[in-house]
DNA sequence: GGAATTATTGTCAAGATGACGATAAGTATT
DNA sequence: AATACTTATCGTCATCTTGACAATAATTCC
């Protein structure tokens, strides 16, 4: 029977997961605040060990559901990108496997005095103002951003910040949250529900709002994520941000 | 002083690499013949555990320099994705952290018969023929050879598959064979030369083949890595594969 | 020297893009 | 109810990009 090799090191491993949303046409990012040391009282990226016997993915939405109260947590969850495991954390080696979660704007649960906060934060007073995360953390949301960013071009994710059913306005003013530029509503009305399997109209309008009611549009069926199946998440031609 | 909670588990952790590169005309992964249990015998990616005090990209060019006999390994190394830790190895549960390696056809050592045997194999051979790849490597690989196909259209590293200095005609049978597609050689011509920010006239020629002789062009300054700096490597517009 | 081979420059129609005008269909205001 | 306002949607047009393919250039091969 094979074993392992007896001087074999082993790793913490932890997940970090990088929430993003669209709150008040502005990206926004779930972060909490540390009750433990190292960095207590600071602010950090959601996330946790990984216990024996769980997968990466389960791990993610497990510390997820743990930290917002939330028990099904809404959205498109992907892997990022692994950092470590040296010099990350002064208690030692750890490994951490960070996840991107692009989701709708969920409430987060205010948890008691005693556990840890989460909440959501605009990612520009993250990064530019002088709320310095814990750990690698501010390395880890800048990759991504851009992660995030470049979905939007090259696959239909950005309707993940959206409900099930959204108008062509709202899946705009995702893309210009994320992307950080304005664009045109008409250019971006006729690329969006010119590309075939992205939309799909659901026949219905948008009710009370100020202006002209809207067409409600869901994803189209092949770019829906299917149980099991890798989703092929690719848009065609891609949307890509203005290059200035 | 804080210290790690006493019941963490930990993982052993490794480092695989997909090292991709294009012989006569197709693309080929290098691949080891296990000498050890478990899949005595089966080929598998080159790749280890990585060591106390070691980050990823160490361990990864490490292990391939180890498994190859090659001291400096060429090419351009990225972190692929994490794999697991459940349910990978017979052995118990191991974190991957996979590689990619895009590079040039370098030539690989062949160690003794007591040591890992590494070779350059098809791509398509290893995928469709019946030479079932240990662990997970089969599932591994394909996510590098989808990563590169779409690094090819994204961004200038399709010339980490050539050597400092390259034709036009070898940059494209890179493409042809990364793509699994003919493309046209007067388009892809225009289009690599006219991209900004991509390549470089040498002001040297080819002498010697058979045909006109070809103009070598480099990786332009802004797309070639410089030390320490993340490389910006972003092909604008990018050179995508033809979508039938 | 002529044939074969490969590189490079053009041409042209079709498709995609960005800027912006015009119209449609609601709500808010008077 | 009429008017103003707001937002959605459709259209136009010049420009850029793309794919298909003709033509020419500069070598080696025979």
């Amino acid at each position: 029977m094979a074993e392992f090799p007896q001087a074999l090191t082993r790793f913490p491993v932890t997940v970090d997961i990088v929430a993003l949303t669209v709150r008040d046409d502005a990206l926004n990012v779930l972060l909490i605040t540390r009750r433990i040391e190292p960095f207590r009282g600071r602010l950090a990226l959601p996330g946790g060990f990984v216990l024996a016997g769980e997968g990466l993915g389960e791990a993610a939405i497990r510390e997820l559901a743990e930290e917002t109260g939330v028990e099904q947590v809404p959205g498109h969850l992907e892997q990022l990108q692994s950092y470590g495991p040296r010099g990350r954390d002064p208690r030692g080696d750890v490994l951490t496997v960070a996840h991107l979660l692009l989701a709708p704007n969920f409430p987060v649960l205010s948890a008691g005095s005693d556990a840890e906060h989460a909440a959501w934060y605009p990612v520009g007073y993250v990064l530019d103002g002088d709320a310095e995360l814990a750990f690698d953390h501010a390395r880890i949301l800048v990759d991504a951003v851009e992660r995030a960013r470049s979905k939007l071009e090259y696959s239909p994710l950005g309707a993940a910040f959206c409900g099930d059913e959204f108008t062509i306005a709202q899946l705009r003013a995702v893309y210009e949250a994320v992307w950080g530029t304005r664009l045109d509503p008409r250019n971006f009305h006729r690329k969006a529900t010119g590309n075939p399997g992205f939309l799909e109209d659901t026949g219905r309008m948008t009710v009370g709002d100020a202006g002209r009611p809207a067409a409600l549009f869901r994803l189209a069926a092949e770019a829906r994520p299917a149980a099991g199946e890798p989703v092929r998440a690719v848009l065609n031609p891609p949307l890509m941000r203005p290059y200035s």
